[in-house]
DNA sequence: AGCAATGTTATCATGTATGATAACCAACAA
DNA sequence: TTGTTGGTTATCATACATGATAACATTGCT
């Protein structure tokens, strides 16, 4: 259980995110639409380049039809 | 997968790390310092009167010695 | 060539998370 | 009584997430 810095943890779940979004087919436009939010907002999350808190995280689960303890499933983390 | 609302979605998250600490045998005050935080924040948090970032709730399964996808393992999210 | 789809970055306003301090309550021990 | 521990709430300043718009680059299609 290593500890990992802010920018690296943002950027894997941005990278996770991405992952599951193009498994399922969708753009991020069409990720961001079934969260009512901009496809700029979606990039921005995907690029790590923002802090999300939960409850976006959780819409986002909710898009892709997983739990979110399955979108925040990442080895390292 | 039913989509609960933001107030509930936090609640739900504040008891599971209530639940986790209590299971560890630490005060919030306990749990706080390891976060690096006072322990008026933990409440907040265990309250559910906070929308936490990720980065957050890290910082607490890292203290809690736990996955963070374990930390956010919530039956019904 | 034009055009639509996809993704990116910059920028802005607004709301709110975070970090901190202080005041408070309850339970309990000295 | 006094002091300690555990927890709560209110409040404040600062930083930043979110929601939105605009501009831009690529790719591929017609």
């Amino acid at each position: 259980m290593t500890t990992i810095n802010k920018e690296l943890l943002l950027t894997k779940i941005g990278s996770r995110i991405r992952l599951l979004r193009e498994t399922k087919g969708l753009s991020q436009q069409d990720l961001a639409a079934l969260c009512n939010f901009e496809k700029t907002n979606m990039s921005r999350l995907e690029a790590g380049r923002t802090n999300p808190t939960i409850t976006t995280l959780y819409k986002i689960s909710q898009a892709l039809e997983i739990k979110l303890s399955e979108l925040l499933n990442i080895d390292e983390l």
